[in-house]
DNA sequence: GAATGTCCTTGACGTAAGTCAAGAGGCGTG
DNA sequence: CACGCCTCTTGACTTACGTCAAGGACATTC
């Protein structure tokens, strides 16, 4: 595994120079976790942050009577927890594993010494910051539509490629962690999708979603 | 009005140098607007950011069907759409005035020039952009614990203060605007207060909240 | 092959909260 | 003062969605 060439495609980093990547990979490791795998908690100390290279990591928080409540589920290329590091000290919120995953590990310490070495790289690194400031926008404004036709239409549709002129969404996500994502519970979900089939709004098989009129669908996502 | 000395008690840049406060000045001009005066709107070309000096700003967004979700209520001392200078170009909401206020204007451009020219600034920066990410993520909290008792519950006692031995909290935004920031629409923010009431947890006079037992209304807020 | 477990679906039910509608109180303007 | 306008409140009605419960499909293990 190349932690080089890898750090070389994220968003976060993509712009950096073959230098300034050697020296980022010299404050990284890999770290293996398997499935339900604590990778951090929040409120501890913010020692790194990741990378997600393969399977898919979970950012959660627990509200006090104990039921989770996920905000985001990481797949790869995606930063976890980078937030963190510019910050006073710990995580924010707490990160486990959905699945057996690889992450690169990038050490606050290497990462902070190399940019006051390079502060051309904060720019850069800025740059990446604020898209996640704007993912955040754009789960606040999921949220806030709060109609479940609303949101699993909208969800359908942008994720969805066209494929031999016709407009699919494959479900990469469980049923169960696609709930969680879009604000729900299982049940619900599946009563949402049952309508839209039932509307002949879309046919399902193999975790694929075929949307034979996108217009049609996308007069209940607002 | 002292645009310098204002600036540099902002939490954005109170760690700048005196030197560098000055420099961040010259690329800033006073803007006044009136209540409902459009500051900017999503998707223009952002070219500058603001902080709010006097009154109260909000920022927006419109769904399709032209209603309106406030993502923020931004009062003195807040920085307004710094996101978008680090970013490609534009706006990611729209933001008006909600009654008349003062906004301190930094031009996109002289701000990067600076941080280019004072690269140890973007630490200072990034420190202060990690922390609005810290308000999304409260802000998404906020929203997915769906039952507005709780979301009620836990707004009074977050902007509770303790005066003469009594908790009370200050309604600074009218209970129109409150709705909003809380998720919901003036009715409903109306019953749950109301009920609030009716079970002795709360008395209001005075648009002012007093709340004679703490944790009892905190059993609310889970 | 029976047993166990997980994921997904479907049904019945209750409830929180949105919609619609009406009215009270405050405030400024003609 | 009367009138319109806005904020806030309250009531009656409706509905989306969460909870509880049951059952089917499928894989894994003994």
């Amino acid at each position: 595994m190349d932690i080089r060439s890898f750090l070389a495609h994220t968003f976060l980093f993509h712009s950096f120079t073959d230098k300034e990547t050697d020296l980022l990979t010299a404050s990284t490791s890999l770290k293996k976790v398997s499935k339900g795998e604590q990778i951090f908690s929040e409120g501890l100390e913010a020692t790194a942050f990741f990378i997600v290279v393969s399977g898919k990591v979970k950012i959660y928080k627990l509200s006090p009577d104990g039921k989770e409540y996920t905000l985001h589920i990481h797949g790869p290329g995606e930063p976890v927890a980078e937030a963190a590091i510019f910050d006073s000290m710990t995580y924010p919120a707490s990160c486990t594993a959905l699945e057996d995953a690889t992450l690169v590990r990038i050490s606050r310490e290497g990462f902070l010494d190399l940019i006051k070495k390079y502060p051309e790289l904060s720019l850069k690194i800025m740059s990446g910051y604020s898209k996640r400031l704007r993912q955040f926008v754009a789960k606040i404004e999921e949220l806030t539509v709060k109609d479940m036709k609303s949101r699993l239409a909208r969800y359908l549709l942008e994720n969805s490629v066209v494929e031999n002129g016709k407009t699919v969404c494959h479900l990469t996500h469980s049923k169960k962690e696609l709930s969680s994502l879009l604000g729900t519970i299982p049940e619900t979900f599946s009563r949402t999708l049952a309508f839209f089939k039932q509307q002949k709004l879309v046919t399902e098989n193999d975790n694929t979603i075929v949307i034979p009129d996108p217009k049609k669908l996308k007069l209940f996502s607002d």
